[in-house]
DNA sequence: GCGTAATTTCAACGATAGTTGAAACATCAA
DNA sequence: TTGATGTTTCAACTATCGTTGAAATTACGC
């Protein structure tokens, strides 16, 4: 991933619509969804998420495939991955303050609750 | 993490300068850089680099300390912890698709690289 | 082929983002 | 206090984003 792939897919992704669309994907799995069972799902316009998800697309955020008349989107798992890689290179083993971040199982261990690891803020 | 503040930080990283600027922070570890120095790394205009310090500031994404003269930004690395878990939340068990993107071990891997796992496209 | 369903494309509009340079503010040394 | 350094604030400008509704496109069933 380079910054100019990393800054599409956050900008992508930098949306009320689009964030919730993306996040909708990725508990779909690799099966996704019809554009109209999405924009009924979000409460959008046909004609919005038909401009949100060629963004999505467009940032290779999300993949596009014909099933007759529908079209199926579905989430770029790999994509996501290394956007994340990108935004934590090199973050390791510089100080304990990075450690959970950098911790995979912490990483990823406070998804199910909204509430940050208890951090003494640099001041 | 709930959605306005993920946009925030997604919004403020999807940006050259800023992402630039917090993967700079990022490796710099809790310490921090003063903003002199950093308008210099990056070659940005002062002005310009208060108001990308002020937006990631504001999106929670790095943090503000003084040391006499000088303002010290750090990287908040609670906030990204948060929003990486955001962005991958509900996406695990749903097939082998996204696997190396809900297995830490294999979703930190590859930040070595710039390469994509490699994976079939669904088109 | 015809009509219909599913989705995209287009133009127009208001709103927001990013840059620049000048001026203001805050801190320190003498 | 005075002057200098480090950083922020402000106004003005251009460029890009997101929405809407109408029209066009694509694929299907009959």
């Amino acid at each position: 991933m380079d910054q100019k792939r990393a800054i599409a897919a956050l900008g992508a992704l930098a949306q009320e619509t689009r964030l919730d669309l993306f996040r909708l994907l990725v508990t779909c799995g690799p099966d996704g969804l019809p554009a109209g069972v999405i924009a009924e799902r979000l409460g959008v316009q046909p004609s919005s998420l038909s401009f949100h998800l060629a963004q999505l697309t467009h940032a290779g955020l999300i993949a596009q495939r014909r099933l007759s008349r529908q079209l199926i989107y579905s989430a770029e798992y790999g994509a996501m991955t290394e956007l994340l890689a990108y935004l934590t290179e090199n973050c390791c083993g510089r100080g304990e303050a990075c450690v959970s971040a950098c911790d995979p199982a912490d990483a990823f261990a406070i998804g199910e609750n909204d509430e940050a690891p208890a951090r003494a803020r640099v001041r």
